[in-house]
RNA sequence: GCGAGAGUGGCGAAAUUGGCAGACGCACCAGACUUAGGAUCUGGCACCCUAGGGUAUAGGGGUUCAAGUCCCCUCUCUCGCACCA
């Protein structure tokens, strides 16, 4: 190798040997600690980008980091391959998506590779192979066996350019998280999997994942929203009819002075009077026009109808009004509110519109509200009244009596009310896991027999454009026998969602050949739980929670133990530049291809962990890359200057070190223990690379007034700098360890200890401040007594001027860091 | 509106337990060398001021011997939820 840094040269070179070696494969080893770390796997969109390039290079850094502690690392990759893209690709290129998927794949795969990073290549997974998405099905034929996959009419989300179907938690501000178009309400008969079942352990192990950042937990407990109420029964006037209205507030009943239905409510049009009829039903058209954007906004004028229909207060005994009200929402709670105008302020608003009444039912501790004169709803704590027996009692404490009260009468009951909802998987699309039932038209919906399986996705496809599902055109694919009749039947032509193949990849990466089912339970065992996920915050809610509903549901069926999928998880910032997200359209894009071209994967790498905190954007620099590049061909240089004096240099001989040699030794070994702790506790790659800059500097210095008789030193410096920055930039340190006459690799080397007694200052600084203010410094011995730093610091002569004509009212000594005298 | 997080030099950032604010790097300035380079090396680099100081971590107040760090108020930004009964 020449004195030259060559990034082109050394990377290939190690990329080399580590294919053919199969570095980083593994297999189950009882003998050491696993870690399964992993990253967020790629859609194939095409190439890779520089968040992939980031998200990479950090997972990489703690899987050679842990696997030179001596860990058992698994730390795979693979692709998340079905999707829309590639249908519209196909479409465009007049091609197959498959063709495109796998071409994708085979393209960001060399990619991948010469990023350096080390997986265990044997495991790879695309979501759209046969070998996956079998096992996909025979899950997916046991939940529904379960009731946890069903069908049914529902409305739903749908994105008129997707032609398909959103699940809730894929409409972003109304609109189709992948390509943004409004998405519109359908009413369609389509398949979901019943993630409400799971919705209270869902919610009650985000307490049990100390290892996410809590930013992630929250949003996901909104999602599930779980809130503590009662289910009250409104008898309609004049009728055998009940409502019933779900409320979190029953200390309020006594106040409900009318109802509000949602427009989409079933009994909506039957309790129209006739008078009312029309206007009753000009309002639920209107609303139903109304997009779900618009009607989901705060500011959105509260509108409503009077049905002609009135209900009677269970409590009260009073005939309340009932309306129809745009803001009440059909999929929450029971598509029914009853109105407490006093103390709710959507209410409020809605009765001063339509002059409805107000009656005051808790009153603020020590005052006495007027419902004439009130602006607001009063939704504070406060004293009970209006309420019969319940008057005098504090608001909160009645919620609890009413409610047993509602409960002994027969009128209502406690319940608990969930604002998740079920996970709507059906797909109008072709590029995706074929869902294996059939429909006949006599034996209903029926589960494709095991023998039959798999549901092949045929090949035969045509992408043409006009709309519609493609697959639904596949005669063949179609037009199938009943399992359970023999008669003519029609196969199921919606895909599963996306999701459904992302919220197992991390399982079947244990044993990704397995062919006795999904997953084979004993290296699920020795792998799971996932030790360091790692991914873009925009999952916190899709992806993270389909993920672990997925993994409880297999672990009700049997296919492991595991409770929660993922032990830690890393939330790694965007990549930024100019300002903005890197995006085409803002042509701020920076091509991983150039820039490796350019630089070497060892200096992206580099760069892209220095610039910033893992879980922080990362504004891209151009300048930084310079510089991350200069920082490696200054250690080059410097490992091929010292290598000639240093080459037969024994152990240091530390009893005999003394000077500078000693200050470099105890800097090599604080910069050892720093790295350590920076890259195992905190994930702070960029302090960690700065304090081996530090490093670099310092041996350099020393360089300059070198003593031959220190060769030992410096060469222990300058190993430990390669062996330290060896997860950051693999290749280049490989090289020169190689270069400084190591056989075994750096892998095998394994991370660098520190030598504690080599910590230890000689002499140390105090800090002498006066009131606080900084006025001097002391060098003094680490083991200096109280008393001795307290008149060193009074004696000083930089604090004598300070101490002129005052009193000293009081010292205060911190050990070993600083003297504060205080003066008046 | 509610919830979470953030605000530190020209820039990216450090400051781990309340204890020297600005490590490390970029940019910039000066110098050295020169086969003139997008090279390397040396030094400088928060602000104000003549030394000695003084002032600075969004703004204001507080606790403390001591505050970027803790408490209260205000402002700004980012993210999430958003009429959830």
């Amino acid at each position: 190798m020449e004195e030259r840094y060559n990034p082109k040269v050394v990377e290939d070179k190690w990329q080399k040997i580590w294919a053919d070696n199969n570095s980083y494969q593994v297999t189950e080893d009882a003998s050491r600690k696993k870690y399964y770390l992993l990253e967020m796997f790629p859609y194939p969109s095409g190439k890779i980008h520089m968040g992939h390039v980031r998200n990479y290079s950090i997972g990489d850094v703690i899987a050679r980091f842990k696997r030179m502690q001596g860990y058992n690392v698994l730390h795979p990759m693979g692709w998340d391959a079905f999707g829309m893209p590639a249908e519209n690709a196909a479409i465009q290129h007049k091609s197959h998506p498959a063709k495109w998927t796998y071409e994708n794949i085979a393209y960001m795969r060399g990619q991948l590779k010469t990023l350096g990073l080390s997986y265990d290549w044997d495991r790879e997974l695309a979501t759209c192979d046969l070998d996956y998405y079998k096992w996909e099905q025979k899950i997916f034929l046991e939940m529904y066996e379960k009731g946890l996959a069903y069908k049914k009419m529902s409305p739903v989300n749908w994105c008129p350019k997707c032609e398909t179907v959103l699940a809730n938690e894929q409409v972003e501000d109304g609109c189709c998280w992948r390509c943004d178009s409004t998405v519109e309400q359908k009413e369609l008969n389509q398949w979901s999997f019943a993630i409400t079942r799971y919705a209270q352990e869902l919610l009650d192990d985000t307490y049990q994942l100390p290892g996410w950042p809590e930013r992630v937990l929250v949003m996901q407990r909104n999602w599930i929203g779980r809130s503590v109420g009662c289910e009250i029964d409104f008898p309609v006037e004049g009728g055998m009819s009940k409502i019933k209205v779900f409320t979190t507030r029953p200390d309020t009943l006594f106040g409900a002075t009318f109802m509000s239905l949602a427009a989409e409510h079933p009994m909506a049009l039957q309790l129209a009077s006739a008078s009312q009829r029309e206007a009753v039903e000009a309002f639920i058209d209107k609303v139903k026009r109304s997009d779900r954007l618009k009607r989901g906004a705060e500011d959105q004028e509260k509108e409503g109808v009077f049905t002609g229909a009135y209900c009677i207060n269970p409590l009260t005994n009073v005939k309340m009004p009932i309306f129809l009200a745009n803001f009440v929402l059909l999929e929450y709670g029971t598509g029914a509110v009853m109105a407490v105008p006093t103390h709710d302020q959507r209410d409020f608003e809605f009765a001063k519109k339509y002059d409805l009444p107000l009656k005051v039912v808790i009153n603020p501790e020590g005052e006495t509200l007027d419902p004439a004169t009130m602006t607001e709803a009063f939704t504070t704590e406060g004293v009970m009244v209006n309420s019969g027996r319940f008057d005098g009692m504090a608001n909160t404490d009645a919620k609890e009596a009413i409610a047993d009260f509602l409960e002994k009468e027969g009128i209502g009951k406690k319940t608990v009310n969930f604002r998740l909802r079920d996970w709507g998987i059906s797909r109008q699309r072709y590029w995706g896991n074929p869902i294996p039932v059939i429909n006949c038209d006599i034996c209903g919906v029926v589960p494709v027999p095991a023998k039959d399986l798999p549901v092949v996705l045929p090949m035969d496809a045509a992408f043409t454009g006009e709309g519609g599902n493609p697959l639904a055109k596949v005669e063949s694919f179609v037009n199938c026998s009943c399992p359970q009749c023999g008669g003519a039947a029609r196969r199921e032509t919606d895909t599963m969602d996306t999701f459904v193949q992302s919220s197992w990849y991390f399982l079947r990466y244990c044993s990704p050949k397995f062919q006795g089912g999904p997953l084979d339970r004993d290296k699920v065992e020795a792998w799971m739980p996932v030790d360091q996920y790692i991914g873009g915050i925009e999952h916190a809610v899709l992806h993270l929670l389909y993920a672990r509903f997925f993994t409880k549901v297999l672990r009700d069926l049997g296919y492991c133990n595991v409770d929660e999928p993922f032990k830690n998880l890393l939330t790694q910032g965007m990549v930024i530049k100019d300002g903005a997200k890197m995006s085409k359209s803002k042509g701020n894009v920076v091509d991983p291809n150039a820039l490796i071209e350019r630089y070497g994967a060892d200096t992206a790498r580099l760069f892209s962990l220095f610039a910033a905190p893992p879980e922080k954007d990362l504004d891209w620099s151009d300048q930084g890359v310079d510089g991350s590049y200069r920082f490696l061909s200054r250690v080059w240089r410097l490992v091929f200057e010292v290598l000639p004096a240093i080459k037969n240099a024994g152990a240091v001989d530390t009893a005999a070190l003394s000077g500078e040699a000693k200050n470099l030794r105890r800097a090599v070994h604080k910069t050892i223990k720093k790295v350590s702790e920076d890259v195992e506790d905190r994930f702070h790659f960029n302090t960690a690379i700065a304090a081996v800059m530090e490093l670099v500097n310092a041996i350099q210095a020393f360089n300059q007034k070198a003593a031959p008789e220190n060769v030992a030193v410096v060469r222990e410096a300058v190993e430990s700098v390669v062996r330290l920055l060896a997860p950051f930039v693999p290749h280049f340190a490989e090289e020169l360890w190689s270069e400084l006459g190591h056989a075994e690799t750096l892998d095998q080397a394994g991370w660098p200890g520190y030598d504690a007694e080599a910590t230890v200052d000689e002499e140390i600084t105090v800090v002498v401040q006066v009131n606080g203010k900084l006025r001097s410094k002391l060098t003094v011995a680490p083991d200096i007594a109280e008393e001795a730093a307290k008149a060193a610091a009074l004696a000083d002569e930089k604090v004598q001027p300070f101490l002129e004509g005052k009193s000293v009212k009081k010292v205060v000594y911190v050990p070993g860091r600083l003297v504060n005298i205080v003066v008046a």
